[in-house]
DNA sequence: GGTGAAAGAATGGAAGC
DNA sequence: GCTTCCATTCTTTCACC
């Protein structure tokens, strides 16, 4: 697995981390190499692992759903982290889990509609699961900067 | 701005969140609808401003940038918000802000290639921004969860 | 507002350089 | 390992339902 990466891999990514829905063929176009190559690239960079996927950007407000909500967990122990996230993976609302090391043991994102939505779904699924001992919550206000790193090196 | 959105539509949006780059004719035929039904529905979908673009997910171990840092931040002044978002915007390791309620003010995601990096990004980028009274950091060991909510209604 | 077909464009190999 | 070429497949529009 020695693939080494060059400057064109970098500008490839750059291009696709903002929109990765642009026809290879542009892509080529911008840094004046042929369609084939950026294909081939990515190609290269998925086989790696290091392209993983490609997902929408929804902006969840304009569907009713105006809560983005992270929470920091404390667990009882910390060994029940496997656990804990496991069960945390089955509420819908919860779009991303972190085991982190620092003041919480797990970190987490979700999505709610309101917080009649959100108090329902933390009191009735969140606070329901074996092994959290404390949480805290922070709602988020405001969503400044969605970007991937510019990799100059 | 009257577009109500319905099971077609998130269908649509589950499945291109799982795989942004998946042909619309494919999936026009998992929906059993016609091509042209798909793009109607992605380019009303786009111009209300739900789906807002769509990127690559990365997996930036693979190209050596191991360390995924959660910093919780508290401002001297709350008020100081804005100025102090702008000042982070400008770290290149820096991928998301939310202004935050809560405990924190401002809470942030930084990618580093190891502990060195992170450490010298912490103390002369994020310390030197002025309004930051203190700072939490929360190192992130695993990421066990991405996904899109699954609109059942 | 959905369908299906048609023209144009992009993809994804293969072969050669 | 990049490029060009080409057959295949996808996109995107539009007349029709």
């Amino acid at each position: 697995m020695k693939n080494k990466l060059d400057q064109i891999d970098f500008k490839i990514i750059s291009i696709l981390s903002d929109e990765a829905q642009m026809p290879y063929t542009e892509v080529a176009k911008k840094l004046i190499v042929s369609p084939g190559t950026i294909h081939a690239r990515v190609r290269k960079m998925k086989e790696m692992g290091l392209i993983t996927g490609a997902s929408l950007n929804l902006d969840y407000s304009k569907i009713g759903w105006k809560l983005t909500v992270f929470l920091g967990i404390y667990l009882s122990k910390s060994s029940l982290y496997k656990q804990v996230m496991d069960d945390l993976v089955k509420i819908n609302e919860v779009v991303k889990i972190h085991h982190t090391t620092g003041k919480f043991d797990i970190f987490i994102k979700m999505h709610t509609r309101d917080s009649m939505h959100y108090r329902e779904v933390y009191q009735n699924q969140v606070l329901a699961i074996n092994g959290i001992k404390g949480v805290e919550s922070f709602i988020s206000v405001e969503e400044k900067l969605i970007r991937h790193i510019q990799f100059d090196s």
